[in-house]
DNA sequence: TGCAAACCATAAC
DNA sequence: GTTATGGTTTGCA
């Protein structure tokens, strides 16, 4: 059985899905509502859950680095994230977009050549991605360091940038499961931005 | 710049 | 099986 939370931090909406082991979903928003429904809509068809109103210590445990995440702050997910249910290919892009340490962007394409695969299929799963914020996807943006687009809306995608953005100047390449990902200072993206400066 | 075509894994039929 | 759908990329006018 599934066990669904939600709950309320400075402001945000987040909900967490998880078994007394695993962490099955995540997801944020404005909204109460907003944040279930996401979740709902990326949880396994047909599995059985129900909404409980005490979080466990699991849960706990979610919500903290959720909100950590969504400060900018740079955490490493220690946490098991079920990923089993979920295709093969999806696996490996979110596996990938978990390594884009905070204050670093890269773009679909890059994700695509490290792991297989082209640039859509990278961004097909990101907007499927049932692990936001947890697994960054917020990190990948478009090879010319334009946004792209955000399951959680591209202005949340801009604020969350700007919290990670920690003054690093230099590229890095990150080795991951069958190749090699390139990343590059935030400040990349950032520096593109007025246009949609509110 | 702007547009069209190629790209690739999924989900939905 | 087949088709439709993207949070893309690249080439070319």
């Amino acid at each position: 059985m599934i066990e669904v939370f939600s709950q309320n931090i400075n402001g945000t909406w987040f909900a967490v899905a998880c078994t007394q082991q695993e962490i099955v979903g995540t997801s944020f928003g404005e909204t109460e509502p907003v944040a279930l429904q996401k979740l709902l809509d990326n949880l396994p068809i047909n599995a059985p859950f129900q909404v409980l109103f005490t979080p466990s210590n699991l849960a706990k445990t979610a919500f903290t680095l959720l909100s950590d995440m969504f400060e900018g702050k740079n955490v490493k997910p220690k946490i098991n994230l079920s990923f089993t249910h979920l295709p093969a290919y999806t696996q490996r892009v979110l596996l990938a977009t978990m390594q884009i340490p905070a204050g670093y962007v890269a773009s679909y394409g890059s994700v695509a050549k490290a792991i297989g695969g082209g640039p859509r299929a990278v961004g097909n799963v990101m907007a499927n991605n049932c692990f936001a914020p947890l697994v960054p996807c917020h990190r990948v943006v478009k090879s010319d360091f334009t946004l792209g687009g955000y399951g959680g809306g591209l202005k949340v995608k801009i604020e969350l940038l700007k919290k990670e953005s920690h003054g690093f100047c230099e590229p890095k390449k990150i080795s991951v499961e069958g190749g090699v990902l390139e990343v590059y200072p935030v400040e990349h993206v950032l520096s593109r931005l007025p246009k949609f400066v509110a």
